[in-house]
DNA sequence: TTTTAATGTAGTAAATTTACGTAAATTGTA
DNA sequence: TACAATTTACGTAAATTTACTACATTAAAA
């Protein structure tokens, strides 16, 4: 929940303004990026009223005083133009394109830190540690993200595996029972096969968590689902950035399984990282 | 043009200050949000300098003195990006390590958003456009970055490929030609197969694109290196980022190449994207 | 030792806020 | 409607906080 930009409060209170407040708000709305600069008694001549009174119109929008209200109007006033026209225009040159694909990708990873759920993520930990076996299903994008999951969750020396072969997939989700997690990957969640996968694995008494778009039917059938909610490609060039999200999400059950383990477990890592010490060029050549 | 960030030129300034425009430095460093709001007087204090060091220390960096200095530094916290360097810490909660794992990787995004070339990714949108062939190689973890490479360039109608077995990168690089581009992505750029790789396939005349960390072996035989400088993991728990940013400079490199190829070439993007439509559930059931 | 750079002290100017008083507006009552 | 009572709005002036300047001192370099 972004707090509302300081010059719409302003725009929109300005009829329940009184007198002078509501000429230092011309004088603001009319240049904000001066009003920041200036000092209390500049504004206050340029609007025609004393300093306290401008002050006091500070404090009305929930600053602590003049030098308060100067910050967050110049914080207003980037946010502004940042979330204007980001989108790939399809005359834009490297210039254009690279920050704007950057700054996409941060923003949906900036939204779901501040949405997901942790229970959620607590209930996953939980169910990863307890599992006798783990199965990250993926298809076409989600498959690389799946194959990265296996990758960090081999770490930990739990039986782990990743498919993103559908015929492989529905015979492990028809073999599986309880105790067996499936770790179900998808973007849009209504993929057919994948949902008919979850159906199979459910109906066999496996555990399976969704990482997938809220209220689609696989996030219906899964056991807990970590719902990821990015916005929808707005123009034809934006890249899918949820396939990001979902990496980061596994990055962070994995730390929350390592956390688990505690640091006894710390030892196992370092042996693995060591393993690949001799396939590696030492940093001093 | 993408003015760099306050708080990204203090850190790249930090060796070259001296003993009293550091301690400042580590202090608003170490949390700018509070800087924003604290006066010269207090911020000197905690730095333990006097309050004129302080003032030396905001016109360094180019403000007309405090006051300006506060706010520029409040308007380059506006971004969605959390600048407190936050580690995990082995006693954190799920509340805990979950914000701190989102902002690691919104903080590494944004520090290659604005460092990496855009002259280089244009070079290398130039090469991957006039490739007869791209092979995407990547082995552990970038194997999974090369594979999600692969699914995303098929789509341009291009003769792509990724492989993640060694021996197999051997046989393709060696019967590689002039006008073949391998596509070498790695994190270290220090594995030596993988070096040794790009070394036969340079040696047949082909092209070889490093996606990897900058003065690594990779890079130096690189024909083309996009250089990808993460913080080595401060703390034992937080993962590795630097997939992450790879994966998004690949969204920029396919992006650059959907736009060279002009609008024509939609429609044949918008035939793909079609073709995946009956295997979904409709958006209405 | 001399010179230069770095840092601090103390004083001053500026800016902001508070306390208080007056004027204006609003409300209630005759 | 007129007029007192009450509330609200606003400004003056003083107090306080903040930031900056000039100069002194110390540390480092030549």
């Amino acid at each position: 929940m972004h707090s509302q930009n300081l010059i719409n409060i302003i725009t929109d209170a300005l009829p329940s303004l009184n007198k002078s407040e509501s000429k230092v708000a011309q004088v603001i709305l009319s240049d904000p990026d001066a009003a920041t600069r200036s000092s209390i008694a500049t504004l206050a001549k340029k609007s025609g009223v004393s300093e306290p009174s401008v002050n006091r119109f500070c404090k009305r929008f929930n600053a602590a005083g003049f030098p308060d209200f100067k910050l967050k109007l110049a914080k207003s006033l980037v946010s502004g133009i940042r979330f204007v026209n980001r989108n790939v225009d399809p005359n834009d040159d490297v210039d254009g394109y690279t920050p704007k694909i950057f700054d996409s990708t941060i923003n949906n990873l900036a939204l779901v830190r501040d949405k997901i759920s942790h229970s959620r993520v607590n209930q996953v930990v939980d169910k990863l540690i307890q599992a006798k076996r783990i199965y990250f299903f993926g298809l076409g994008a989600s498959g690389s993200v799946a194959r990265d999951a296996e990758n960090k969750f081999f770490r930990f020396n739990l039986p782990v595996s990743c498919h993103d072969d559908v015929l492989m997939q529905r015979m492990l989700a028809s073999t599986g029972t309880t105790g067996d997690v499936f770790f179900i990957i998808s973007h849009t969640g209504r993929t057919k096969e994948v949902v008919e996968v979850a159906e199979i694995a459910r109906a066999n008494g496996s555990t399976v968590i969704g990482l997938t778009a809220p209220k689609s039917p696989l996030a219906d059938i899964s056991s807990v689902t970590l719902d990821v909610e990015v916005p929808e490609n707005t123009d034809e060039y934006m890249p899918m950035t949820s396939r990001i999200v979902h990496l980061v999400i596994l990055d962070v059950l994995a730390t929350g399984v390592t956390l688990r383990r505690g640091p006894e477990f710390l030892p196992h890592l370092e042996k693995i990282k060591n393993s690949l010490k001799p396939t590696r060029y030492s940093k001093d050549n």
